[in-house]
DNA sequence: CCAAATGTGTTGCTTAAGCGACAAAATCGA
DNA sequence: TCGATTTTGTCGCTTAAGCAACACATTTGG
């Protein structure tokens, strides 16, 4: 991200601050718990502050999690990639990791909103990845594509969960043939 | 201390933020190679306002150690104590750990300059301890007891130094009950 | 049930920190 | 040695962060 690129070191400082806080707190308490004053507190800001950076502890939520999940995904490195059989296999690596890594932190309530996180950062890799197999398709084709295979990497980890015992590997590869197949055919 | 009571949070940050720099910067390299860029990079403030916090770079020196100091003297749990061999033991112990602890860091031809610290927090200690004792004593003639109990004390540890091998306790010990049999004479 | 306590979000004003530019000093290298 | 960097310390201006107070939900426990 240019994200910070020209930002204000101080904002920047400030926002990891809070970030990090909220990291911490939900490694202690679930989120339902956590107010807005417990995490000023953790990162030793003013609580006025806070509103400067987030909307709300929801805002934060989101942004924390898109931020944790962007690490998992390295979203720079996978668009690099190309749209093949090893790539499938890593993000969907990368999506169980992250289930894996919130799963203790209490965030229950929140699955829903967890779920769209993981889906835009996806579809945001898919599109990339898609633009450039495809450069002079349709890019409204490519983006619903890319939701659809976002919401089917999704929906492959919730089943995953609910399967306990294989890895993630073995688990999808049964469906990337497939998810290929129409690839390659359009 | 209350140096921080009541400071802007902001400042109390950004102090620390210098101060950890400076003591991380000077494992790597020694002080006379150290810059104020240096110092406010590795602290990721800006430059001017290293010189809002500290007068120039011997400032911080200064102050850093000083800091660095205390947490050896815990200048508060001394000042509880009674002006007793314990205590000497202690303070004696205290600055030698000291002095260990910045030998490794490179402060070659600052040695007046820590040594001055040094004698400065002792003198303090003294005085307080002095102070309680005789509570009815001149303040001028206990202010005076407690300068040269601290360059007697500073003195002891340069000796100790050149004598590679003793403990401290073992090697102070011999000193104490001529300094306390002047203590009770008075 | 309702009052007291706690949490939320916003505001106007104050202040610490960021920025760029500057002259002056120190350091370096050829 | 001398010119070129680099470092130092300072300046005025801009902006992020602190603070206290506010009205308005929400808990909570007696």
């Amino acid at each position: 991200m240019m994200d910070q690129a020209k930002m204000d070191p101080r904002a920047v400082r400030t926002r990891k601050l809070i970030m990090d806080s909220f990291i911490t707190l939900s490694e202690r308490k679930e989120f339902k718990d956590i107010t807005v004053k417990d995490i000023t507190m953790e990162a030793m800001i003013n609580r006025a502050t806070f509103y400067r950076h987030f909307e709300d502890i929801y805002d934060l939520l989101e942004k924390a999690l898109s931020e944790v999940l962007l690490v998992n995904l390295d979203s720079a490195a996978f668009t690099e990639r190309e749209l093949d059989e090893q790539t499938f296999f890593q993000l969907f690596e990368a999506v169980t990791n992250f289930q894996q890594s919130i799963s203790h932190r209490c965030h229950s309530g929140y699955e829903e909103t967890i779920a769209r996180i993981i889906r835009d950062q996806l579809e945001v890799i898919f599109f990339k990845l898609l633009t450039k197999k495809n450069p002079q398709a349709n890019a409204d084709s490519l983006h619903l594509t890319a939701v659809m295979l976002s919401w089917g990497i999704y929906g492959a980890s919730v089943e995953w969960k609910r399967n306990g015992g294989l890895s993630p590997e073995t688990f999808i590869k049964g469906a990337i043939p497939f998810i290929r197949f129409g690839l390659e055919a359009e």
